[in-house]
DNA sequence: AACGCGGGGCC
DNA sequence: GGCCCAGCGTT
């Protein structure tokens, strides 16, 4: 039996019930698709359901508001992912009529879609003979047919995905497409894979040269930054300070508290960092440390303190980038995930 | 071609 | 602590 029928009948046998899976709506795919980008399955599924219920068509996600796509993203990272859904959604309403598209070459003029999220939704919508290649068709296809190029390289990405893309000739493309990633996320996987019950193994290169745990290969790491983020929380009358993020940095358009960034762990013990929260908050302010937090992510490591504001004012003039909003109003925000955490806490 | 973008799970 | 996850957009 060739590789492509094994992993269909690996598939079979093995294959969760996943609710996307029940479906050859290209909105509903589209959803799952998106939510899923860099995303585990039991991370997204809740995150699907909850998007679904909402936005049960197109037309509810396109007439949605920014910060209500956000709020409901809250937590899940990516966010320009939610943004750019909101964007493709009002395309989808005026370029197409609402109907979502399920051809490959009118998925990938959208915002958000990329190549595997093209392949994904015109072969599960559609049945387009698209193969798709991420993560999991990254690793199994290098495994077992040996392919050492790096997979982040230039080359790698070209000869992986006519690799991917010849195999799928001749296959029910829905299907095999779900088969090879399932087959990777449950049984291939990064860690640990289940090579001693794997129905592919004794034409599997990478078991038979004993390289299971070295591919597939990837070019270096990503450069991890450190920053130091000082929030300060000042709260007078059910009503509490806050600003929304801009655009070019983290957590693009969500809302946080009143900040200043300094450059190391020390900084903030210094007078300039007095003169900055005196220049915001006036000159009788005072300060109380609440809490610190280390917030880990996969391309920086900040170091959060969180200040407590006594006898601040502030010159919204001045300042206008800070607002007071109403404590409830406030917390229907969206806010990234070391805010939330705080406000469940202190506010 | 390289980089920035979240948060969580696993080892 | 490092790696990876149903990747994509920008520069």
């Amino acid at each position: 039996m060739n590789f492509q029928n094994e992993i269909i009948k690996w598939y079979k046998l093995n294959k969760r019930d996943l609710p996307w899976r029940s479906t050859t709506d290209a909105y509903v795919i589209w959803l799952s698709e998106i939510i899923l980008q860099q995303t585990r399955v039991e991370q997204g599924l809740p995150y699907f359901n909850k998007f679904l219920q909402h936005f049960p068509k197109v037309e509810d996600f396109a007439n949605a508001s920014e910060t209500h796509v956000l709020k409901l993203w809250q937590g899940l990272g990516y966010y320009s992912r939610g943004r750019n859904m909101l964007f493709t959604a009002k395309q989808v309403m005026e370029l197409h009529g609402g109907i979502f598209p399920v051809k490959y070459d009118e998925l990938i003029k959208l915002k958000g879609i990329g190549e595997y999220t093209a392949a994904a939704i015109s072969s599960f919508a559609n049945n387009q003979s698209k193969a798709v290649v991420d993560g999991n068709v990254f690793r199994v296809l290098s495994r077992y047919f040996g392919v050492e190029e790096p997979i982040n390289s230039t080359l790698g990405k070209k000869e992986f995905t006519e690799l991917a893309q010849s195999l799928i000739e001749d296959q029910q493309p829905s299907l095999y497409n779900q088969a090879i990633m399932e087959f990777g996320a449950l049984q291939c996987k990064p860690k640990s894979p289940l090579c001693s019950i794997c129905p592919l193994r004794l034409n599997c290169f990478a078991f038979k040269h004993n390289k299971v745990d070295i591919l597939p290969l990837k070019l270096k790491k990503v450069k991890i930054r450190e920053r130091w983020f000082n929030y300060f929380i000042g709260v007078k009358d059910d009503h509490v300070l806050t600003k929304q993020r801009k655009p070019g940095d983290i957590w693009e358009q969500m809302y946080d508290f009143p900040l200043i960034e300094t450059l190391d762990n020390e900084e903030y013990l210094k007078p300039d960092f007095w003169n900055q929260i005196k220049y915001l908050f006036g000159n009788e302010v005072n300060i109380k440390l609440l809490s610190q937090k280390k917030h880990l992510l996969t391309h920086q490591i900040i170091y959060v303190q969180f200040f407590g504001l006594d006898n601040y004012i502030v010159n919204f003039n001045l300042h206008a980038e800070i607002k007071s909003v109403l404590i409830e109003d406030f917390k229907a925000l969206p806010h990234p995930k070391v805010i939330s955490n705080f406000i469940e806490t202190y506010l």
